[in-house]
This record gives C-alpha cells, sequence and structure tokens, in this order.
DNA sequence: CGTGAAAATGACAGCGCTGTCAGAATCGCC
DNA sequence: GGCGATTCTGACAGCGCTGTCATTTTCACG
C-alpha cells in the first residue's frame, strides 16, 4: 500500500483522489480468468468465450468440458472487460426522478428480475428533479456506462430533452406509460382502466358521480377522465360534479371541503389518483362524513398506502413489476419497430365503495 | 442472445440532438477518446489520464490545457475501460432485499447522491428474498461489476452469509442501521428517539401508556422498547400494556381489538414501526374510538402514508437519504477502522397525538 | 479413398484506459 | 557552472475479454 498523497481539491472531474485501500484488493485473492478456465478445459480462450457466450459451433463434448471447468473454478466473466472488448455492455438503465417511492421500487424489482435472467445488470440512475442539468446527468451516464438499453419512467419519460439525447446516442429506450404513444413502450389502458372503475360505481347504484381531475397537462388524468365520461354516457349519466387537483393529498382534501359545502353533494368521487382520493376522505371524515356510507371513493394506481388506511381504497393496479420485466425483453430482443405494449390493469374493490342507498335511513 | 445487435435504435424518434463540437472531432460520429483530447491538447494520453484523475504532478499551463480540450470535445473516460485497467470500478452496490418500498427509495436518492458528486455510479441490486442463493445472488454481482463498496440495507445487512461473502471478496461495507454495532455502519439512535418520544406522551398528560412492538428477532424493536421504558421509568411509570406485532398493518388493527376488549384502555400506544401505528388507528375508529380523543398514537419511521391518513401520524423520521449520503462518503475515504456513525432522528409531531384529559366527558 | 463443404477451433489484434518506470525538463544550491 | 534533487511527461505493457479470420477437423457422398 502506497502512502496517502494529500491533494489540493481542485473541484474533481469524475474522480476523487484515489483511495489508498482499494488499489491493495484484487491481485492477493486472485478471481480465475477466462484463461483459467481455458487451460483447465484445455481449449483456447476463444472456445471459453464460445460457451460463456451461448454462441453456437461448439462441439457438445467441448461444450460440456467447458462448462466443468467453469464451475469448479466458478468462473464469471468480468463486466469491465467483455464491454470493453464487445459490443455489449450488459447493463440496462432504469433512469427517473420522483416517481413515487413505491413506483420506483415496483418497477426496479421487476427489471433486476429481467435482467438477471438475461445475465444482465440494472443500473438505476436517480436523477435530481430540482438540477437544471438532468440532460447533463443522463449524457454523463450514458457515455461512461454505455447501457445497451434504457427504461424510462413517467415523468421523465416524457423529457423531450431526454428522449433526444438517448436517441442521439443511439440507444435503445423502452419508456412505461408515457404521454404519448411514440416507440416503443409499455402501460395500461388507462380509459378503459376508468371506464370500469366508474361502471363499478354505477353498479353500486350510484347516480350523482363526481370527478378529482388531475393537473391540466398530465395526460393520464385525461385519458381517465374520459374513460369516466365514456362510461357516464353509457349509462344515461352525465359527470355530477368535477373537481380539479394536482395529485397531492391535500389537493383531495380540498375538494373536500368544496363537496362538503354543496347543497347537493355526488355520492361517489372518482379521484385521478390515490393521493387526491385519500386526501379526500381524510378530508371527509374530518368534516363529518362517513365512507363510503355517505360518500363512495375511487382512486386510481393502487399506491402502497391504498391499503394502510380505513377504509381502505377502491383503485386500480398498474402490474408495475410485468410492465418493468417485459420492457427490459423488449430491449434485449428489439423488433425493430415501434410497439406499444398494454398490459392488463386489475381493479382492487375494497372498503371505500359501497351499494348507494336512494333512500338512506330517515334522519331525525 | 445471438445475433443482437447493441446499440440500435428503433429508430430517431426525436431527431438528433446536436453537439456543436462533435462535428469538429474525427470523422466518425463515435464518442471522443483518451486520444482524441491528447491530440487536441498535444500531450501524452497519460497526461490527460493525469489531469482526469485529479493526480498531482501536472503542470498548471497543461492541466488547464487538458481541461479546455475535455471540455471541447465533451469527454468522458469510458468506465469498463477505467476498471478494467486500474483498479477501481467507479461503482458503488446498494444491496437490498424487501425494504420498505419508500425506505429504498429514500436511500437510493442519497447514495446516487453521493455518487454521482464523486464520480461514481450507483449500481442497484434489489435481491430476491424468496431465492435461496441470496448469496450467490450476491457473489455474481461482485464477480462481474467488482464495486469499490456496498451498501447494505436491512434486512439484508444482518445476512451472515453476505457479510462473509463481502469480507471474502475484500469488499469494503457500510451497513444501514445494521442490528449490531460491528464494523462500519450509520444509524440514528433508537433508543434516545424512543425515549424523546414517549416523554412527548408523558408531556401531553398521558399516564396509561401501552407499547406495540416488533418481531422478537428485530433488534431495533427491541432498542425502541428500552427506550420507551427508561423514558415511563424517568416519570415513575410503568408500562400500562404491552403487545406483539409483526410490523405489518394487519397486526396493528388485530392489537387496536384487543385494546378495544380491554376493561382499561391505556391513553395513548407507542408502537414500534408506522405500519402497525396506522393499522392501530385504522382498527380503533373502525370500532368507534376515536383518534387522538380517545386514544393517542405514535410511530416510528415516517413511512410516506403517514401524512397520507387521518389524523396524520406523529412519528421520528430517521434521515435516511442523509445516511446513504455518508454511508458512500464512508466507502471512499476509508478510515480504516470501524465507526459507528449516528446520525440526528426528528420528531414528527402530527395529528394522532393530544393531550390527555384526566375526566373527559362523563360529567353531569 | 478422395474431395469439397460444413463444423469446430484457435491465433491474434485490439477495446480505452491506468500503473510502472524511465526519460526529460526544471530547480536549488554550493 | 555543475550536479543532484525535484518536478513533469511520455513510452509501453497490459487489464480480460470479444470480433475477425485463418486454420484444422469432421463428415457426407461420389
Amino acid at each position: 500500500m502506497r502512502g496517502f498523497t494529500p491533494r489540493q481539491s481542485l473541484g474533481p472531474l469524475w474522480g476523487k483522489a484515489h483511495n489508498p485501500d482499494m488499489a491493495t484488493r484484487s491481485k492477493d485473492n486472485s478471481v480465475p480468468t477466462i484463461v483459467d478456465v481455458a487451460r483447465m478445459a484445455g481449449v483456447s480462450i476463444k472456445t471459453v468465450s464460445r460457451v460463456v457466450n451461448v454462441e453456437a459451433g461448439v462441439h457438445e463434448e467441448t461444450r460440456v468440458r467447458v462448462q466443468e471447468a467453469v464451475q469448479r473454478l466458478n468462473y464469471r466473466p468480468k463486466l469491465s472487460a467483455r464491454s470493453l472488448a464487445g459490443a455489449r455492455s450488459f447493463l440496462i438503465g432504469l433512469f427517473y426522478y420522483d416517481p413515487q417511492a413505491s413506483y420506483a421500487g415496483n418497477v426496479q424489482r421487476g427489471a433486476t428480475r429481467a435482467c438477471r435472467a438475461a445475465g444482465y445488470h440494472l443500473l438505476v440512475e436517480s436523477l435530481d428533479r430540482e438540477a437544471q442539468d438532468i440532460n447533463d446527468q443522463v449524457q454523463r451516464s450514458l457515455v461512461a456506462l454505455r447501457p445497451d438499453g434504457v427504461i424510462l419512467t413517467p415523468p421523465l419519460c416524457d423529457n423531450e430533452d431526454v428522449l433526444a439525447t438517448l436517441a442521439a446516442s443511439n440507444t435503445p429506450v423502452v419508456r412505461l406509460s408515457p404521454r404519448d404513444y411514440r416507440g416503443v413502450h409499455v402501460r395500461i389502458d388507462d380509459r378503459l382502466a376508468a371506464e370500469e372503475l366508474t361502471r363499478l360505481l354505477i353498479g353500486l347504484g350510484h347516480e350523482r358521480i363526481g370527478f378529482l381531475g388531475g393537473p391540466e397537462d398530465q395526460i393520464a388524468s385525461e385519458r381517465r377522465y374520459e374513460g369516466f365520461v365514456s362510461a357516464l354516457g353509457a349509462a344515461r349519466l352525465k359527470p355530477f360534479w368535477v373537481g380539479q387537483g394536482d395529485f397531492t393529498f391535500d389537493t383531495g382534501v380540498q375538494a373536500a371541503h368544496q363537496l362538503h359545502g354543496l347543497a347537493e353533494r355526488p355520492t361517489a368521487v372518482f379521484a385521478a389518483n390515490d393521493y387526491m382520493a385519500l386526501g379526500l376522505i381524510a378530508g371527509a371524515e374530518s368534516l363529518g362524513l362517513s365512507i363510503p356510507g355517505d360518500l363512495s371513493v375511487v382512486g386510481f394506481d393502487d399506491a402502497p398506502a391504498a391499503t394502510l388506511v380505513w377504509p381502505s381504497l377502491t383503485t386500480v393496479r398498474q402490474p408495475l413489476e410485468q410492465m418493468a420485466e417485459l420492457a427490459v425483453q423488449l430491449l434485449l430482443a428489439p423488433s425493430g419497430q415501434a410497439v406499444s405494449c398494454v398490459l392488463p390493469h386489475e381493479i382492487q374493490v375494497r372498503a371505500s365503495t359501497a351499494t348507494w342507498r336512494p333512500k338512506p335511513p330517515p334522519r331525525a
């Protein structure tokens, strides 16, 4: 180990001063390399490479012999060497900022699973939304790591700069639940899900149904509204009340106050996402309304908190893990053309919805 | 896997990004390498390497010239080459399974930030808890990617097999909120936080205070209990009721039912984590108890759902992001000895706690 | 058997960078 | 001015693997 040389800190470019401890490791406990395997199997390293990469044109006997050697030595090819020498990096990027924490978690789980199955690794870059140089952050990772593909989640997947950067670097991209349906992406059918959810309410006897929308620029909210209106129309109903929030708990609470002030209230409200729905529930209860007795509420997304409250929230679940798995598969086996994969959603009927009794018990 | 063509975009969907200097570079539109920089600055590649790595012993003038070239070409060293040639991989692993989704999200955010600042990248491996070969999964990543350090979160950070594997490969490790205090780790003072939280309840006038603990094998729960008892003792009180759950919402609900059946109920309950606290609240309310009127509840962790319910939950927040940042810093600049970093927690007083009035309504 | 085509294998040149070490430039000082 | 000590810089050898292409082996069939 060489001594630590104090250096002036001139604002590191990419690297920090070398960590002295790290230089010492690696040589001592040598990990087997392809050469060791080749020697043990009595073949050339190229043949080992063929076996490891499951390439065709290796005699069955040889293959077995090599595989045995690989097992015996517990050999694992080194990624940096593979990606330096070859065209693949064995890395799939998952870039995002600010999705709900649980959202990212689910996506990661699915993506990781698919990557592992394919011998890839998942590189997660959580970007700093506030920073002005998001695009720069992306570019850095791109150049440094050269991932073989990138998965983008909302709202990052709708950032035109980032998309342009990725396209320029020729990196395959799959977007999850994007705003527009260009390129390769995976999503559920928001409109249809909203329709089904609305039909559920109608089926429960509700006729005065309201809608609490999200920010205007969120297309997802708009699609959900379309489905809502469409389902109502089919039952010859019209939106009884329409409010607008920004997908946060607080605007849900505010909406509850608005509703409370109404001469005639809706008997059910469709909130465009779970957080607003939860706010609506909390607000309504604090105002003395009972959920679902006085008001049924449905949300959208199946946030983890949906089951952590009472009444638990009726909502729609996106199969995020599967969506992410599929995304990875699309990256690794590109069809060469834009594909739009629509996965089935799941209506989660829970405790925040109930049958509407046209004339509630006589109140004195 | 054969015939896979990497770097193949599925069509330039959003048009090429513009980079003025890219045109000036060598004809092919490939990414600039260290050679290009060296040529432009009129020095050897080794000198460029020195500048990029902020090594000492480069003349100021030369350094500036090289940095200019780097800027002009927008050069970024390629990770695979760096880690193949050198001793560092510029990757920090974050291994985990199954922490609360939000937990992982916060840790990631902090770790990513610190990595980026140091020119490192964060590699996240979400392990499959169910799989029997967790250790194998870790080993794979370790050998393939050779991260310069690894961060472990609970409960993975208490897995002896994994710890042994990491130790065997000589990979520096930092654990977050570990069960035992061996080696390098970062945590908050659970006991102290529990004490403070308990004092808060006592200060509100509560005297009959209960405790809902977590699984027996979770030391965190035990430390919290110690703090609880200690604070009570200081006020010459004793635990009025003690229940046991498993950190889930459901066991919180069950506890509520237990409490409801009691002849004399505690007026406040300290739940060892937020999920149980939320279950307790939900269960109590569904049984007609009002929170915090009839029962004050406090949790631990500040899960996101803590603010998504009404009443919002009084709890303790761990500075997860900072903890993760610190963890990365410890990995990059090891002290060479075991250090135990204790970061300050934060009591979040919210709506689930209220003053206890010795004799409430029953009064004629 | 001979012969060409297909199958199987290996030799070899890098990939883009860092570590080593030797060489060149500069400096300090008697 | 001379000479060793610094300071700075570059040549060069890999790191561990893959792509290319040449070479060897095998096999079917005349």
